[in-house]
DNA sequence: TCGGAAACGTTACTTTATACCACCGGGCCG
DNA sequence: CGGCCCGGTGGTATAAAGTAACGTTTCCGA
């Protein structure tokens, strides 16, 4: 599954998608400058296509389309540039797929943390505040003697759109 | 990582290893029976292994195990085999890890979930109930009109014998 | 006992991810 | 000013995880 992949949303004047991209472009590079990392032009392309897809996307699928636009990469280029997104907060990963999607709500780098509905057709991606999910996970850690780190919460189904009886 | 894993647990008689483990195969072998699964001798061999682990295990560390012992298999015999202990429910996938462990609590086969607390060390994983976690995904779920399928909750930190000031 | 489904074997392959090493460019220290 | 360190990048190779396709065997029920 290397291309083709339905939209998540309907079709969206391209002025438009152009303008929102920057748009979250210009705020992922603000991240970097708060955290004092460099925002370099392949962290920026990387983006770029990430944010594009309004969904979640492989590794190797944004390496086929930089290699399209004439960016011919190595996949490790690819991942150390969405290691230093990751760390800067603007993509999130996608363990049970093994995919990045662009983090679309400012307030998570701001201590509330979301959980991820992720779209089994249109690998669209929904971030939903957690509601106290977190704040139990760390209970039930205390409890258990454990001394959590990363925790992962995502659900994996069917979008709104894409559910069964709505053509 | 192909080899060497700390042990989750400190020594324990290897006598009465094999009888917990002998037990952990004849509960496996209820469970396929229940529901009218079969528990053939592949399945049982690779159910074994995961289980004397004590941790989680990926399933080329599974092979590699296995062939040791002198069964020599291809990939994907072992992933046949992980699917159908899987859907027998005796083994859990680690999404956070792609690595497998047995499952040790009956209850989850009848109705209630866990959440799962994966040490980074030892790889030992620990199940605790889920405190309403999954009933509160679910609400999220339909208050973003979302249609879930699959939810994990998984946790990964250190266990309390693998905490730091504690050798 | 025979026919179909489920399980298994074999080969090859895809997808995901990292190790290793060389190089380059810019800032900083002497 | 020169040398050096360091983060980022490029390139090659390879590890690790998972699957497709297809043929054969085994099991079980009619």
């Amino acid at each position: 599954m290397t291309e083709a992949q339905a939209k998540p949303n309907g079709p969206m004047p391209s002025a438009q998608m152009e303008r929102k991209l920057a748009k979250a472009v210009e705020r992922a590079q603000q991240a970097f400058m708060e955290k004092n990392l460099r925002f370099t032009q392949l962290r920026q392309d990387v983006f770029a296509e990430i944010a594009a897809t309004h969904a979640s996307i492989g590794a190797y699928d944004i390496l086929a389309r930089l290699a399209e636009k004439g960016t011919r990469l190595a996949p490790i280029s690819v991942y150390r540039a969405i290691d230093a997104l990751l760390e800067a907060g603007v993509i999130h990963r996608l363990e049970s797929k093994n995919a990045f999607f662009a983090c679309r709500r400012i307030e998570h780098r701001t201590g509330r943390r979301p959980i991820f509905l992720a779209c089994e057709n249109c690998n669209g991606v929904q971030e939903v505040d957690s509601d106290g999910i977190f704040e139990t996970i760390d209970r039930l850690s205390a409890a258990a003697s454990f001394q959590p780190r990363v925790k992962f919460v995502e659900v994996s189904g069917l979008c709104e759109a894409c559910r069964p009886g709505k053509d």
